[in-house]
DNA sequence: CGGAATGGATACATTTCTGTATCCGATGCG
DNA sequence: CGCATCGGATACAGAAATGTATCCATTCCG
């Protein structure tokens, strides 16, 4: 029994500014080496707030990461819905590219995530959940400009691990090479590449 | 003058394990999160020993990552040099793929160090220089496997690109499920399709 | 208002890590 | 064999991080 604390408004505020601190922190640190203290400095706390709010570096590291990634989950789906019925594949890609934000904090921070999940295998799920909602929400938004184009998936899993491995592959080079334009063409037309190679029909 | 000091038999063992030491407690826990008596406690040495080797942890990591990476690259010539004139494309990637080791400790220690190179720009051009020098190698093999199947490539620049970025995505994948045979036949055919997206001629 | 509960600050004891200074056994060399 | 240098161990002092126990201000609610 988890014994339900109330929260209050002043409780959640702290709580809110601690997470926005650990992802500041994480980023530019890393997980590992970043302190309790760090993240309360940031936040504008002393320790005794943290240890109030949460019991250990590694629960605030996943409770972040939960609600960084669920709120960019919520603004992809808000970005897409209204999807004015995208005509071209390259169009439609465009798009949930644009939305997808490569931002160098929270790409940072997934990351060390990804990396501290390997280490700890109760995280692993949590990554692969996550992996499998963001595919969902952007599979039927391909399929369906995929098929205004004539196409049709023809392994919807391939493609969709395919989809995973080239963001997080191609998203590091950007990171590394932030200025270099080509560098970002270069992706766009990898994924581009990658769907017309999970796809057949006319063209 | 960084006063060349002579390299004894002896002081050069320490030093050897001192940096295989590094690999395995790097990999275990972040480098981050790692101190200097943890890797000397693995090598079986005291700190007097680092600290007469090594002037920092970072110095330890770069010098054990450029050597590693160094290894594996010579590895990688070696068995490809004698190439017995494979004839398939997929026979060439399968080879290839067979050589590049998806080592769970060493795959570890790369993520760690690239994220590490995010944040310190200088070690920005080493990694930069490791690709380049990894695709050096590569694509000799690639394009004769290519060419005997009637294909030349169309943007070495852009496949060069695509390949590290799948390698490196889909490698992830492939360590969060170990197991599963699945992932790793699809990722072995992402190889294939990128490349033929790169490649244009008869088949 | 006024008492009770809450939430974070402060102070403290403890542990862990670091870096250096010094020592001593081993190794090389004449 | 004996001296000199080398290389790692040991000892120590200081810094940093942790977790807890306690205190005080604010907020809640009757």
């Amino acid at each position: 029994m988890p014994e339900a604390k109330r929260v209050t408004k002043r409780r959640g505020e702290t709580r809110q500014r601690l997470l926005d601190a650990a992802l500041e922190v994480f980023a530019e640190q890393g997980f590992g080496a970043s302190t309790v203290e760090q993240v309360c400095d940031r936040a504008g706390y002393t320790r005794g707030a943290f240890y109030s709010n949460f019991v250990s570096l590694d629960e605030l590291f996943l409770a972040m990461w939960e609600q960084r990634s669920e709120r960019m989950l919520t603004d992809l789906r808000d970005e897409l819905t209204d999807a004015p019925e995208t005509s071209s594949l390259d169009a439609a890609i465009g798009r949930v590219l644009a939305v997808i934000p490569v931002d160098d904090t929270w790409f940072r921070v997934t990351a060390e995530f990804t990396a501290h999940a390997l280490r700890k295998p109760a995280l692993r799920r949590v990554v692969a959940a996550r992996e499998e909602a963001i595919l969902a929400t952007i599979m039927p938004i391909l399929e369906s400009a995929l098929s205004a184009a004539g196409l049709r998936i023809t392994d919807r899993r391939a493609l969709g691990m395919a989809l995973v491995a080239v963001h997080d592959g191609t998203a590091v080079q950007c990171l590394m090479e932030p200025d270099d334009k080509a560098v970002w063409a270069a992706r766009q037309q990898l994924f581009v590449n990658v769907v017309r190679a999970y796809s057949e029909g006319a063209r």
